[in-house]
DNA sequence: TTCAATGCAAAAGGTTTGCATTAGC
DNA sequence: GCTAATGCAAACCTTTTGCATTGAA
């Protein structure tokens, strides 16, 4: 049997997962975690965020080849990079129509897909 | 002034780039390359595909949290990365209808789009 | 002949792992 | 009390850099 327990550790950096207001970086949760733990060691964040990432809870998104992690259970959704403000937002429209199981021109089985989109968010386009 | 030679590794580097079907990782392009020069070092082709990259003849592409690198300059296109074998394809096809200066829900406007799908390639699509 | 480019090895980041200790259950 | 989880440090991997040597012009 697999017994996976409860600890102070997971208990706050699932929080600060919880609590994010975008994708973060590791030494992100490691710095926000040791707010309330500051003997927190980066290895626990690394393993944790490994199982968070197992358990589906959170997903790795890798963005300006920087590698992040953001909560999941929000549905499918993609990325907007803004390139003026270099804010990143989430978007809750697909612009794609993949179902899983469909055959890409060329034989490529699609399982999933992921689309970032580029240009100016809202603000910005307001802007001078 | 800056001087920038000619060499035998920048010629088989530059080679290996242009024959390539889609992104290549470092790995990838030192092991191409060693097939004609045996004694080429690591080092020798990060820091030619830096200066391929400043010459703007290549640009580098994260999939995966990996670092890869495409020749620049073949039109609109996007990835596909077999979930089976981790290769990484170019395809040619694009699946969203996004010109330049689309007002996305929520009133970004799209410059650009990024697409990669997952999923298996021809090959591993067949074998068992 | 000159000095940019190479190869090697050491260094520098970021991530993973081994192990003794701590702490959930 | 048993053993999963932690913290630390060493190990790893990928990328960069220092330096003596090589080779293009």
């Amino acid at each position: 049997m697999t017994a996976t327990r409860s600890t102070r550790q997971r208990d706050v950096i699932a929080r600060v997962m919880d609590d994010a207001e975008g994708p973060l970086a590791v030494g992100d949760v490691l710095t926000r975690a040791q707010t309330d733990l500051p003997g927190l060691g980066v290895a626990t964040v690394y393993r944790t965020l490994k199982l968070l990432t197992e358990q589906g809870r959170i997903h790795p998104v890798t963005l300006d080849g920087e590698t992040r992690y953001e909560r999941a259970g929000r549905g499918h959704h993609h990325h907007f990079s803004c390139t003026r403000c270099s804010r990143v937002f989430t978007l809750h429209t697909c612009p794609v129509a993949l179902p899983s199981g469909t055959v890409y021109p060329g034989g490529f089985i699609v399982e999933a897909h992921e689309v970032t989109l580029y240009g100016q968010c809202p603000e910005c386009a307001q802007a001078p």
